[in-house]
RNA sequence: GGCGCGUUGGUGUAGUCGGCUAACACGCCGCCCUCUCAAGGCGGAGACCACGGGUUCGAGUCCCGUACGCGCUACCA
């Protein structure tokens, strides 16, 4: 039997990292099982549901590499007959009733408290009888003629009174229910009957031919009333595997009210990071490879090692500090990035670097031209201390442009410290200026000879000119500086920073 | 309240059938390298494996209980 697996996102706002992780295991485990990935946009919700949504979680999956989907897209709403068609054929089977109470209130606000209240009051009675209600043994010529008539109905499922129910989940084992705690629950609204979720996602998973359910352990104990209606409906009821869940440092759900950013996908887009360090960092949320217990993997390794036998059953906690702007997310996965940056192939960064480069206005046409080779070799050079693509246009500037800012402390540091650099500064521009040939050695050669006649230290004239040509006081070492600014450039800059000592 | 799930250093994890003086990565500290900062190399601090019982010659690993955390419990998804 071929695996069929799903993600399943509503479009109510940007793509979660949780949502995220979701897609990469359902996809992972599709790819590597050569099985099939589809994707249903679960927009029931109308009133929250916007396109826009849809369209930023499009492109936050494809960011990560995931938009292969094998068939297309489908929009559940648009299903909605077919779900309320299922429902009604378990009325006439008997196996779902139509609920003729009248419709409460309830605001989404104050649920869960009520939800506490009543069984806190039920549970000093003699419990709760989930089978009390008096439609539920109606007679179907006696619920037809009340519909017909027009009163208003819900459908409930009828869950038997006795028994359990009990499926084998593949993450978190074996799971039994009894029925007693399951209430019945309704499939269709009344009134307009529209369709609730649990409903709409059996019926859609059993039309997609879903074999395995893969997706957030919020939905664990949901999983028995799911089970249900796939029985009721005389589905067969797919493998489920539920993921344990992402939460904020505080053990916290991550949420995009209480933590910002830092929870959507697009961030770290926006934030430079690289698509395969971001996925590999995601893979390892909730899972491990086991035994070897690897971390760096290659979208093969990955692929190879997946299985959801290695995925956890404790929730993992999402590391970032909202005081800490160096800590603006998991220090493992900006740690990660850098681990990307500095020795991923140069020629898959090179491209990512160029649309950087574009999107701060630093990037010229040469160097896919006849500075190609300049290019590579600057990248190559300054990629080794970056951590994200932002670095490239950030601190690397003085790379790209003749305009950049100076650090004050670097000025400090390096170029007000010794009165002597307003005159030695010219002085190594014109030795700059006279180096022949223009390679490492003979650059460092000038600089050291110059400092050896100057009665200076070699250190004082290297760190300075760190600050002139590139405005930091950190950096690549010195002489590739040198011979990656060039001759010219470095010279003015030389002559320049004189005037800031 | 009920039901479910979980609990290995600050974080992510490894730890097959019980033998651990508890391993790895990030982060932190120190040393080396050195023109700076990273990277890299070496070393260090940090966990009585939530707690309490039990089984056993022996438990992070098995069993029971407690605590804590999280989830679900809705005519939300």
């Amino acid at each position: 039997m071929t695996v069929r697996v799903r993600f399943a996102p509503s479009p109510t706002g940007y793509l979660h990292i949780g949502s995220a992780r979701t897609a990469l295991f359902n996809w992972l485990y599709a790819r590597g099982q050569g099985g099939r990935f589809l994707l249903r946009v679960e927009d029931t919700d109308l009133q929250r549901s916007t396109e826009e949504s849809t369209r930023s979680i499009l492109e936050g999956l494809a960011w990560l590499g995931i938009s292969d989907y094998d068939e297309e897209i489908v929009f559940q709403s648009r299903n909605a007959e077919e779900h309320r068609e299922a429902a009604l054929r378990l009325v006439r089977e008997g196996k779902a009733y139509r609920d003729f109470t009248p419709k409460g209130e309830r605001t989404d606000a104050n649920v869960k408290q009520e939800i506490a209240e009543r069984a806190r009051t039920a549970s000093e009675g003699p419990g709760t009888d989930h089978r009390a209600n008096p439609y539920r043994d109606l007679t179907l010529e006696e619920s037809e003629h009340r519909a017909e008539s027009g009163e208003p109905f819900a459908v409930r499922l009828k869950v038997s009174t006795e028994g359990q129910t009990r499926f084998v989940d593949a993450v978190y084992g074996e799971q039994t229910r009894d029925h007693s705690e399951i209430e019945d629950l309704v499939l269709l609204r009344s009134g307009d009957l529209s369709p609730l979720y649990n409903l709409s996602v059996v019926v859609d998973d059993i039309e997609m031919g879903i074999t395995h359910v893969i997706r957030g352990q919020d939905h664990l104990t949901n999983t028995h009333k799911q089970v249900l209606i796939y029985e009721a409906l005389g589905a067969q009821v797919p493998t489920f595997a539920h993921l344990p869940l992402i939460l904020a440092p505080n053990k916290a759900k991550l949420s995009k009210r209480k933590h910002g950013e830092v929870v959507s996908l697009t961030t770290y887009r926006d934030r430079g990071f690289i698509p395969a360090a971001f996925r590999n960092y995601l893979a390892l949320l909730g899972w491990s490879p086991g035994e070897e217990n690897k971390e760096l993997m290659s979208l093969e390794e990955l692929l190879s090692l997946f299985s959801l036998e290695g995925v956890h059953r404790s929730n993992a906690v999402f590391n970032f500090s909202d005081t800490d702007a160096r800590q603006w997310t998991d220090q493992k996965a900006l740690w990660m990035n850098a681990e990307y940056v500095r020795s991923m192939p140069l020629e898959e960064l090179l491209p990512m670097v160029k649309s950087e480069l574009e999107s701060a206005g630093l990037w010229r046409p040469e160097y896919e031209g006849e500075q190609a080779q300049w290019f590579a070799r600057t990248v190559n050079l300054i990629r080794q201390r970056f951590i994200t693509l932002k670095d490239f246009s950030g601190q690397g500037r003085a790379y790209f442009a003749d305009e950049f800012e100076f650090d004050p402390a670097a000025v400090a540091k390096n170029l007000k410290k010794d009165a002597a650099l307003r005159e030695l500064l010219p002085g190594l521009a014109e030795r700059v200026e006279a180096v022949e040939p223009w390679t490492l050695e003979s650059i460092e050669k000038a600089l050291r000879d110059f400092a050896d006649e100057r009665g200076v230290k070699a250190g004082l004239l290297i760190n300075a000119s760190r600050t002139a040509l590139t405005g930091q006081s950190v950096g690549p070492s010195m002489f590739d500086v040198f011979d990656v600014v060039g001759r010219e450039r470095s010279a003015r800059r030389l002559r320049a920073a004189a005037e800031l000592v």
